[in-house]
DNA sequence: GTTCCGATTTTCT
DNA sequence: GAAAATCGGAACA
């Protein structure tokens, strides 16, 4: 499979979302070649979305939204852990696409190690567990995954059924169903049950 | 099984 | 000074 193109990503931020799944992540580290299934992601975009980091403008934080598309967008939150983005719409409008899951592929041992876990089901099944198992932090924020050696995407063959629902862990923009994943499968992220309870109860619709 | 809680630091107001 | 696109562990049932 080729990579993903810079027209792949330069486009409408959800769609580009929907499409990553099925796509995979390859990371080269530790002297193995880390590579996973992309199974659930989330979309977000700038002024017209309040949970967005880009809703407010450019700030140092948020310039990389604003830029090329295909880009790493890696933040750090909660003082513990990084989330892994790639940059979506033409240069100039801000946009990215939260990586929340994937299914290991090639690599595991290396992910169990850095996880300190062996379940495969639980290596990668949420933002900062995903970052944790492929080495991915702030010096990666920036790195142009159209280009780069040591990360990139591969096209990939969309799911056939794509759950969606709205994102998790924000307290703005919470109506917005921009979350999207392959229905049934057993790596996207377990999501503690209470930030469904009130919302989209893992999901509704299938789209695509 | 579910629910609650604290860690820890960057970024922006 | 407050909030944050989270996670793992502890407590309870």
């Amino acid at each position: 499979m080729p990579r993903a193109s810079r027209s792949f990503f330069s486009r409408y931020t959800p769609d580009v979302a929907r499409d990553l799944l099925g796509c995979v992540i390859v990371r080269p580290l530790d002297g193995a070649t880390l590579r996973a299934r992309i199974v659930e992601v989330e979309a977000y975009r700038g002024a017209d979305d309040p949970a967005s980091h880009a809703y407010r403008g450019i700030t140092k934080r948020t310039s990389v939204m604003f830029g090329q598309p295909g880009k790493a967008y890696v933040y750090f939150i909660f003082g513990n852990h990084y989330c892994l983005n790639v940059t979506t719409e033409v240069e100039g409008v801000a946009g990215a696409v939260l990586i929340r899951a994937a299914e290991p592929l090639q690599g595991i041992e290396v992910m169990q190690k850095r996880r300190g876990l062996s379940e495969l089901t639980n290596l990668m099944s949420g933002p900062g567990k995903l970052t944790k198992a492929m080495g991915i932090d702030a010096t990666l924020n920036g790195e142009d995954m159209v280009v780069s050696r040591k990360l990139y995407l591969l096209a990939g063959v969309v799911p056939k059924k794509i759950g969606v629902s709205t994102r998790i862990g924000v307290s703005v923009g919470v109506e917005t169903e921009w979350r999207y994943f392959e229905q049934g499968s057993p790596f996207v992220s377990g999501a503690r049950m209470h930030n469904y309870r009130n919302r989209a109860a893992g999901g509704r619709g299938v789209v695509g």
